[in-house]
DNA sequence: CCAATATGTAAGTTGACACTTTCGTAAGTG
DNA sequence: CACTTACGAAAGTGTCAACTTACATATTGG
């Protein structure tokens, strides 16, 4: 599945939202970041894995320890879709307006409908 | 609900992105936005209400038709938040990075970080 | 009023998903 | 080797969401 996607997705989920803003700054490990919800361990770890699997955070192995860390250049990436989502809307609105605007003068036109 | 959350998850789904970008640039009535897609009319009736539910359009009867317009407003909301959220995670990863470049040079004066 | 048009609502189904508990596994430590 | 630490994987559960079909509702026109 396209990244972008799945990134949508992932970020559609508030808890999935704040493990990223925490692992944004600072590696952590996948305890930390469990220390910081009301859910089980197991549950992060499966955030953790969307997240990864979406392309959010990269996870790097320390001995025992899972350190996981934001990806800037894919958040990049999901933020920039969007950005072309707002601003290829607003650009077809602009035109839209503008044609509202010549069509104003002519009304006369009428449709049978569909 | 909050309706910026709700808004989140509406634009989760592809299809309602789609739509919304339907009606971006013009009022369209509910059967005519069914009539682009493969999912039967009331599945597209059911995308309508989470998008108003959200807050994302609006809808106005006339006659037998309802029409369906987006809410540059609420988009702008939603936008907004989400600036916020990575502009938010931007400024902190950049406060990390220079608190991590003065721990680099003077290594004498040490908080008990993180 | 009756029919046609345009559409939402209700109910049921299927699959996804967020969560739990339990178990497995890899790396360090005595 | 046992034991601990730190974690993911597996399996089960309840809920929600996207979809379907069938039905209800509102407006317009004859």
């Amino acid at each position: 599945m396209c990244l972008v996607e799945a990134a949508i997705r992932a970020i559609a989920e508030p808890r999935r939202r704040e493990i990223l803003r925490l692992v944004w700054t600072s590696e952590l490990a996948a305890g930390e970041i469990a220390s910081h919800f009301d859910v089980t361990r197991p549950a992060i770890s499966q955030h953790l894995r969307v997240l990864k699997e979406a392309g959010l955070v990269s996870e790097r192995r320390d001995g025992t320890k899972r350190l996981y860390r934001a990806r800037p250049e894919s958040i990049a990436q999901l933020r920039a879709y969007l950005e072309s989502y707002w601003d290829e809307s607003l650009r077809l609105l602009k035109l839209a307006a503008e044609q509202e605007e010549q069509r104003g003068t002519r009304r006369d036109r009428r449709h049978k409908g569909n």
